[in-house]
DNA sequence: CTTTCGATGATCT
DNA sequence: GATCATCGAAAGG
């Protein structure tokens, strides 16, 4: 788990061929109270149960959805949220997605990326391996920064974000090194 | 720049 | 009935 989240810094995500490289990410397993798969299997989380390289999809504040990748062993609730997008396929369709020009705008954001890249309910369970979707490995080794989850009540200490450090395109930037 | 707040609906208690 | 892995607009410094 917290060797695949940092693993998809950098991979190209497209779905029908728009979207981009991966720039933030977050880890949920089975054991974080954070997680919808803490309290065990149920409709709504049953693909964060299911086999590993597939969809998790689901509604967030009744608004928006959020899109994450099931890593790891089945029966066992271990995902990766896909934060944030570098926008590079696809820009035109997503600017009218989005109803923006701002690139930086675009897939900055687990809610943003959905709207941007189309990814609804439908997705949910698929593989992300086979179209719709498509993954690209990292073109070159990346700078990783890590910090705490962002938008959590529990467990919210825990430093399960990963990012492309010094990324323009991350919902929010990474705590300073400190001084 | 910052903080606050409403929207909106499925899910879970 | 309460919660929520969010966003964007609005208001205040």
């Amino acid at each position: 788990m917290h060797e695949v989240a940092p693993a998809l810094i950098g991979v190209t995500l497209l779905v029908d061929g728009v979207g981009g490289r991966i720039v933030e990410v977050e880890a949920y397993d089975h054991e974080d109270p954070a997680s919808h798969g803490y309290r065990g299997r149920t409709e709504r989380n049953a693909s964060m149960f299911g086999p590993p390289g597939h969809a998790y999809v689901y509604r967030s504040y009744g608004i928006h959805w959020c899109l994450n990748l099931v890593c790891e062993g089945e029966g066992i609730a271990n995902a990766v949220l896909v934060r944030a997008l570098e926008p590079t396929h696809g820009l035109d369709l997503m600017r009218k997605r989005r109803g923006l020009d701002d690139p930086r705008l675009l897939c900055s954001g687990p809610g943003r990326l959905c709207q941007a890249l189309a990814v609804t309910r439908e997705h949910d369970g698929l593989r992300i391996d086979r179209p719709p979707f498509s993954l690209r490995a990292a073109r070159s080794a990346v700078d990783i920064a890590i910090g705490p989850r962002i938008g959590i009540t529990k467990a919210a200490e825990l430093p399960w974000r990963y990012g492309l450090a010094g990324s323009r395109f991350l919902s929010r930037p990474f705590p300073s090194p400190s001084r």
